[in-house]
DNA sequence: TATTGTTATACTCTATAACTATA
DNA sequence: TATAGTTATAGAGTATAACAATA
Protein backbone atom coordinates (compact mmCIF):
# COMPACT_ATOMS: atom_id res chain seq x y z
CA UNK A 1 0.00 0.00 0.00
CA UNK A 2 1.81 2.95 -0.98
CA UNK A 3 0.74 6.53 0.19
CA UNK A 4 0.64 8.63 -3.28
CA UNK A 5 -2.97 9.70 -2.98
CA UNK A 6 -2.78 11.99 0.02
CA UNK A 7 -0.74 14.80 -1.99
CA UNK A 8 -3.20 16.39 -4.14
CA UNK A 9 -1.38 19.75 -4.56
CA UNK A 10 2.13 20.85 -3.99
CA UNK A 11 3.36 22.01 -0.27
CA UNK A 12 4.62 25.16 0.97
CA UNK A 13 8.05 24.57 2.31
CA UNK A 14 6.67 26.00 5.48
CA UNK A 15 4.36 23.41 5.35
CA UNK A 16 6.41 20.41 5.86
CA UNK A 17 6.14 17.79 8.33
CA UNK A 18 9.80 17.17 9.92
CA UNK A 19 8.13 15.72 13.27
CA UNK A 20 9.80 12.62 13.41
CA UNK A 21 13.48 14.47 12.40
CA UNK A 22 12.82 18.01 15.29
CA UNK A 23 13.35 14.54 18.08
CA UNK A 24 16.91 13.27 17.26
CA UNK A 25 19.45 14.67 18.53
CA UNK A 26 22.18 14.19 15.65
CA UNK A 27 19.97 15.58 12.94
CA UNK A 28 20.34 19.14 15.10
CA UNK A 29 23.55 18.45 15.23
CA UNK A 30 23.92 18.39 11.83
CA UNK A 31 22.27 21.05 10.96
CA UNK A 32 23.49 23.51 13.78
CA UNK A 33 27.49 22.14 12.80
CA UNK A 34 27.10 23.37 9.21
CA UNK A 35 25.72 26.76 9.52
CA UNK A 36 28.58 27.99 12.06
CA UNK A 37 31.23 25.52 10.29
CA UNK A 38 30.45 27.31 7.27
CA UNK A 39 30.31 30.81 8.42
CA UNK A 40 33.51 30.39 10.32
CA UNK A 41 34.76 28.69 7.79
CA UNK A 42 34.61 31.93 5.34
CA UNK A 43 35.40 34.66 7.98
CA UNK A 44 38.90 33.13 9.27
CA UNK A 45 40.15 32.08 5.74
CA UNK A 46 38.56 35.67 4.87
CA UNK A 47 40.38 37.87 7.91
CA UNK A 48 43.28 35.78 8.53
CA UNK A 49 44.02 33.31 5.70
CA UNK A 50 43.63 29.89 7.79
CA UNK A 51 41.41 27.01 8.37
CA UNK A 52 39.36 26.93 11.28
CA UNK A 53 41.18 23.94 12.53
CA UNK A 54 44.48 25.91 12.06
CA UNK A 55 43.01 28.74 14.51
CA UNK A 56 42.52 25.59 17.56
CA UNK A 57 46.18 24.24 16.49
CA UNK A 58 47.37 28.11 17.05
CA UNK A 59 45.21 28.18 20.00
CA UNK A 60 46.49 24.92 21.67
CA UNK A 61 50.36 25.53 20.57
CA UNK A 62 50.02 29.16 22.30
CA UNK A 63 48.88 27.48 25.63
CA UNK A 64 50.99 24.29 25.83
CA UNK A 65 54.40 25.42 24.04
CA UNK A 66 56.72 22.40 23.27
CA UNK A 67 53.71 20.23 22.55
CA UNK A 68 54.20 17.00 20.35
CA UNK A 69 52.74 17.24 16.56
CA UNK A 70 50.98 13.69 18.14
CA UNK A 71 49.10 15.25 21.45
CA UNK A 72 48.14 18.17 19.72
CA UNK A 73 46.05 15.96 17.17
CA UNK A 74 44.94 13.71 20.12
CA UNK A 75 43.50 17.17 21.95
CA UNK A 76 41.86 18.33 18.57
CA UNK A 77 40.37 15.22 17.36
CA UNK A 78 42.71 15.50 14.34
CA UNK A 79 44.66 12.22 13.58
CA UNK A 80 48.06 12.61 12.92
CA UNK A 81 48.48 11.90 9.17
CA UNK A 82 45.75 15.03 8.37
CA UNK A 83 48.18 17.55 11.00
CA UNK A 84 51.13 17.16 8.35
CA UNK A 85 49.79 19.69 5.85
CA UNK A 86 47.73 21.55 8.64
CA UNK A 87 50.83 22.11 10.34
CA UNK A 88 52.91 22.58 7.14
CA UNK A 89 51.57 25.45 5.94
CA UNK A 90 52.03 26.78 9.28
CA UNK A 91 55.27 27.05 9.57
CA UNK A 92 55.61 28.08 5.94
CA UNK A 93 53.87 31.26 6.87
CA UNK A 94 56.01 31.71 9.89
CA UNK A 95 53.65 30.97 12.63
CA UNK A 96 54.86 27.95 14.47
CA UNK A 97 58.44 26.60 14.52
CA UNK A 98 59.41 22.86 15.01
CA UNK A 99 62.23 22.21 17.47
CA UNK A 100 63.99 18.37 17.65
CA UNK A 101 63.05 17.15 21.66
CA UNK A 102 65.93 16.57 23.70
CA UNK A 103 64.43 13.45 25.40
CA UNK A 104 63.19 11.72 22.62
CA UNK A 105 64.63 12.29 18.74
CA UNK A 106 61.59 11.25 17.24
CA UNK A 107 59.48 13.85 18.49
CA UNK A 108 58.95 17.59 17.08
CA UNK A 109 58.10 20.32 19.79
CA UNK A 110 56.40 22.85 18.46
CA UNK A 111 55.93 26.15 19.39
CA UNK A 112 54.38 29.50 18.47
CA UNK A 113 56.42 32.09 16.81
CA UNK A 114 55.85 36.02 17.72
CA UNK A 115 53.58 36.17 14.19
CA UNK A 116 51.92 33.12 15.46
CA UNK A 117 50.70 35.02 18.62
CA UNK A 118 49.68 37.95 16.84
CA UNK A 119 47.62 35.99 14.16
CA UNK A 120 46.40 34.27 17.20
CA UNK A 121 44.94 37.62 18.51
CA UNK A 122 43.43 38.05 15.64
CA UNK A 123 42.04 35.01 15.61
CA UNK A 124 40.60 35.32 18.86
CA UNK A 125 38.36 38.61 18.54
CA UNK A 126 37.30 36.78 15.27
CA UNK A 127 35.38 33.98 17.02
CA UNK A 128 34.22 36.47 19.28
CA UNK A 129 32.52 38.39 16.35
CA UNK A 130 31.48 35.03 14.48
CA UNK A 131 29.72 33.45 17.97
CA UNK A 132 28.06 36.64 18.92
CA UNK A 133 26.21 37.03 15.28
CA UNK A 134 25.39 33.86 14.83
CA UNK A 135 24.59 33.11 18.25
CA UNK A 136 22.41 36.24 19.05
CA UNK A 137 19.76 34.05 20.01
CA UNK A 138 21.16 32.86 22.75
CA UNK A 139 21.89 34.12 26.37
CA UNK A 140 25.21 33.38 27.81
CA UNK A 141 23.38 31.08 29.95
CA UNK A 142 22.38 28.62 27.27
CA UNK A 143 25.89 29.27 25.44
CA UNK A 144 27.38 27.70 28.50
CA UNK A 145 24.43 25.17 28.51
CA UNK A 146 25.00 23.84 24.99
CA UNK A 147 28.82 23.75 25.58
CA UNK A 148 28.53 21.70 28.27
CA UNK A 149 26.16 19.11 26.85
CA UNK A 150 28.33 19.18 23.55
CA UNK A 151 31.38 18.44 25.96
CA UNK A 152 29.27 15.39 27.41
CA UNK A 153 28.59 14.38 23.84
CA UNK A 154 31.93 14.52 22.52
CA UNK A 155 33.49 12.62 25.30
CA UNK A 156 31.63 10.03 24.23
CA UNK A 157 33.79 9.37 21.24
CA UNK A 158 37.37 9.59 23.47
CA UNK A 159 35.95 6.43 25.94
CA UNK B 1 59.50 37.07 22.31
CA UNK B 2 58.70 33.45 21.60
CA UNK B 3 57.39 31.70 24.52
CA UNK B 4 59.66 28.25 23.89
CA UNK B 5 61.37 28.24 27.23
CA UNK B 6 58.08 27.47 29.11
CA UNK B 7 58.14 23.60 28.20
CA UNK B 8 61.01 21.45 29.45
CA UNK B 9 59.29 18.66 28.66
CA UNK B 10 56.74 16.63 26.70
CA UNK B 11 53.57 16.92 28.41
CA UNK B 12 50.65 14.13 28.81
CA UNK B 13 47.61 14.30 26.68
CA UNK B 14 45.56 14.99 29.70
CA UNK B 15 47.73 17.73 31.02
CA UNK B 16 46.99 19.87 27.91
CA UNK B 17 45.20 23.29 28.24
CA UNK B 18 42.61 23.98 25.60
CA UNK B 19 41.51 26.63 28.11
CA UNK B 20 40.65 29.27 25.13
CA UNK B 21 38.81 26.56 23.39
CA UNK B 22 36.77 25.50 25.46
CA UNK B 23 34.41 28.49 26.06
CA UNK B 24 34.01 28.47 22.08
CA UNK B 25 30.59 26.54 21.05
CA UNK B 26 31.67 26.25 17.48
CA UNK B 27 34.46 24.08 18.95
CA UNK B 28 32.08 21.58 20.18
CA UNK B 29 30.35 21.79 17.88
CA UNK B 30 32.44 20.26 16.00
CA UNK B 31 33.46 17.86 18.31
CA UNK B 32 30.33 16.50 18.75
CA UNK B 33 28.81 16.80 15.93
CA UNK B 34 31.76 14.30 14.14
CA UNK B 35 31.36 11.79 17.19
CA UNK B 36 28.08 11.45 16.57
CA UNK B 37 27.98 11.34 12.78
CA UNK B 38 31.16 8.87 12.66
CA UNK B 39 29.23 6.44 14.36
CA UNK B 40 25.58 6.79 12.90
CA UNK B 41 27.48 6.56 9.36
CA UNK B 42 29.03 3.65 10.30
CA UNK B 43 25.80 1.79 11.63
CA UNK B 44 23.47 2.92 9.29
CA UNK B 45 25.87 2.12 6.46
CA UNK B 46 26.29 -1.50 7.92
CA UNK B 47 22.59 -2.03 8.79
CA UNK B 48 20.22 -0.22 6.57
CA UNK B 49 22.59 0.06 3.68
CA UNK B 50 22.04 4.06 3.34
CA UNK B 51 23.81 7.61 3.67
CA UNK B 52 22.94 9.07 7.09
CA UNK B 53 21.14 12.18 4.66
CA UNK B 54 19.23 9.01 3.35
CA UNK B 55 17.27 8.46 5.78
CA UNK B 56 16.07 12.01 6.56
CA UNK B 57 15.04 11.79 3.49
CA UNK B 58 13.04 8.90 3.75
CA UNK B 59 11.44 9.91 6.89
CA UNK B 60 10.49 13.55 5.65
CA UNK B 61 9.33 11.55 2.34
CA UNK B 62 7.42 9.79 4.55
CA UNK B 63 5.63 12.31 6.11
CA UNK B 64 4.96 15.01 3.33
CA UNK B 65 4.32 11.80 0.47
CA UNK B 66 4.40 13.81 -3.07
CA UNK B 67 6.70 16.56 -1.99
CA UNK B 68 9.36 17.65 -4.63
CA UNK B 69 12.62 17.37 -4.59
CA UNK B 70 13.24 21.17 -3.86
CA UNK B 71 11.57 21.36 -1.03
CA UNK B 72 12.51 18.26 0.12
CA UNK B 73 16.85 19.78 0.05
CA UNK B 74 14.93 22.87 1.83
CA UNK B 75 13.66 21.24 4.68
CA UNK B 76 16.70 19.42 4.92
CA UNK B 77 19.61 22.06 4.01
CA UNK B 78 20.90 19.84 1.12
CA UNK B 79 21.37 21.94 -2.43
CA UNK B 80 19.49 20.76 -5.36
CA UNK B 81 22.30 19.50 -7.17
CA UNK B 82 23.82 17.41 -4.21
CA UNK B 83 20.07 15.41 -4.41
CA UNK B 84 20.27 14.26 -7.37
CA UNK B 85 22.52 11.21 -6.64
CA UNK B 86 21.31 10.58 -3.25
CA UNK B 87 17.45 10.15 -4.83
CA UNK B 88 19.08 8.28 -7.35
CA UNK B 89 20.24 5.14 -5.20
CA UNK B 90 16.95 5.58 -2.88
CA UNK B 91 14.81 5.44 -5.98
CA UNK B 92 17.17 2.70 -7.48
CA UNK B 93 16.57 0.89 -4.95
CA UNK B 94 13.12 0.67 -4.61
CA UNK B 95 12.60 2.53 -1.50
CA UNK B 96 10.94 6.17 -2.99
CA UNK B 97 9.44 6.68 -6.88
CA UNK B 98 9.04 9.39 -8.44
CA UNK B 99 5.51 10.91 -10.33
CA UNK B 100 5.19 13.95 -12.84
CA UNK B 101 2.97 16.73 -10.83
CA UNK B 102 -0.33 17.35 -12.59
CA UNK B 103 -0.04 21.23 -12.03
CA UNK B 104 3.76 21.76 -12.99
CA UNK B 105 4.96 19.47 -15.40
CA UNK B 106 8.80 20.95 -14.23
CA UNK B 107 8.32 19.02 -10.88
CA UNK B 108 8.61 15.24 -9.64
CA UNK B 109 6.47 14.43 -6.81
CA UNK B 110 8.35 12.29 -4.01
CA UNK B 111 6.25 8.70 -2.63
CA UNK B 112 7.32 6.07 -0.05
CA UNK B 113 7.38 2.43 -1.47
CA UNK B 114 6.06 -0.36 0.77
CA UNK B 115 9.65 -1.26 0.72
CA UNK B 116 10.72 2.72 1.75
CA UNK B 117 8.40 2.52 4.83
CA UNK B 118 9.71 -0.71 5.94
CA UNK B 119 13.35 0.42 5.48
CA UNK B 120 12.17 3.73 7.10
CA UNK B 121 10.52 1.52 10.26
CA UNK B 122 14.44 -0.11 10.73
CA UNK B 123 16.26 3.27 10.11
CA UNK B 124 14.17 4.88 13.17
CA UNK B 125 15.16 1.67 15.22
CA UNK B 126 18.14 2.47 14.52
CA UNK B 127 18.30 5.44 15.58
CA UNK B 128 16.75 5.15 18.18
CA UNK B 129 19.42 2.53 19.27
CA UNK B 130 22.06 4.76 18.54
CA UNK B 131 21.27 8.01 20.44
CA UNK B 132 20.81 5.87 23.76
CA UNK B 133 23.76 4.42 23.27
CA UNK B 134 26.02 7.76 22.52
CA UNK B 135 23.57 10.18 24.54
CA UNK B 136 24.07 7.69 27.57
CA UNK B 137 25.59 10.75 29.70
CA UNK B 138 22.11 12.66 28.90
CA UNK B 139 18.91 12.55 30.56
CA UNK B 140 15.89 13.25 28.56
CA UNK B 141 15.42 16.93 30.00
CA UNK B 142 19.07 17.38 28.96
CA UNK B 143 18.13 15.74 25.26
CA UNK B 144 15.30 17.89 24.62
CA UNK B 145 17.36 21.02 25.71
CA UNK B 146 20.00 20.55 23.55
CA UNK B 147 17.83 19.94 20.53
CA UNK B 148 16.36 22.86 21.32
CA UNK B 149 19.31 25.08 21.51
CA UNK B 150 20.70 23.34 17.90
CA UNK B 151 17.80 24.41 16.59
CA UNK B 152 18.30 28.09 17.97
CA UNK B 153 21.62 28.01 15.73
CA UNK B 154 20.40 26.03 12.81
CA UNK B 155 17.82 28.97 12.15
CA UNK B 156 20.53 31.60 12.06
CA UNK B 157 21.33 29.67 8.50
CA UNK B 158 18.24 29.99 6.99
CA UNK B 159 17.50 33.65 7.94
C1' DT C 1 57.45 -4.48 19.24
C1' DA C 2 55.58 0.14 19.71
C1' DT C 3 55.52 5.04 18.56
C1' DT C 4 56.58 9.68 15.92
C1' DG C 5 56.32 11.88 11.93
C1' DT C 6 55.60 11.21 7.10
C1' DT C 7 53.81 9.98 2.35
C1' DA C 8 50.38 8.62 -0.78
C1' DT C 9 45.87 7.82 -1.67
C1' DA C 10 40.81 7.19 -1.47
C1' DC C 11 36.49 8.37 0.23
C1' DT C 12 32.64 11.37 1.99
C1' DC C 13 30.27 15.48 1.88
C1' DT C 14 29.30 19.92 0.08
C1' DA C 15 29.65 24.04 -3.36
C1' DT C 16 29.47 26.22 -7.92
C1' DA C 17 28.29 26.87 -12.63
C1' DA C 18 25.85 25.87 -16.59
C1' DC C 19 22.41 23.37 -19.13
C1' DT C 20 17.03 21.83 -20.45
C1' DA C 21 12.37 22.19 -19.99
C1' DT C 22 8.88 24.27 -18.24
C1' DA C 23 6.44 28.41 -15.95
C1' DT D 1 12.68 36.22 -16.36
C1' DA D 2 12.43 32.75 -12.98
C1' DT D 3 12.20 27.95 -11.28
C1' DA D 4 12.74 22.43 -11.16
C1' DG D 5 15.63 19.05 -12.11
C1' DT D 6 20.05 17.73 -13.97
C1' DT D 7 25.09 17.35 -15.14
C1' DA D 8 29.86 17.91 -14.36
C1' DT D 9 33.34 19.28 -11.58
C1' DA D 10 35.95 21.21 -7.78
C1' DG D 11 36.95 21.70 -3.12
C1' DA D 12 36.99 20.77 1.92
C1' DG D 13 37.59 17.43 5.35
C1' DT D 14 38.67 12.94 6.89
C1' DA D 15 40.31 7.89 6.78
C1' DT D 16 43.54 4.05 5.81
C1' DA D 17 47.83 1.81 4.90
C1' DA D 18 52.55 1.68 4.74
C1' DC D 19 57.25 3.50 5.48
C1' DA D 20 61.83 5.13 8.06
C1' DA D 21 63.77 6.59 12.35
C1' DT D 22 63.78 6.02 17.06
C1' DA D 23 62.24 4.10 21.53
Amino acid sequence: MEAHSVATEPRRADEIDTSFLDGVVGYWLRRASHVIATDYSARVKETAGLRSVQVSILAVVGANPGISQTQLGRSLGVQRANMVPLLASLIEDGLLRREPSDEDKRVLELYPTSAGEVKLHVAKALIDEHENALLAALTAQERRTVIQLLAKIADAGTE
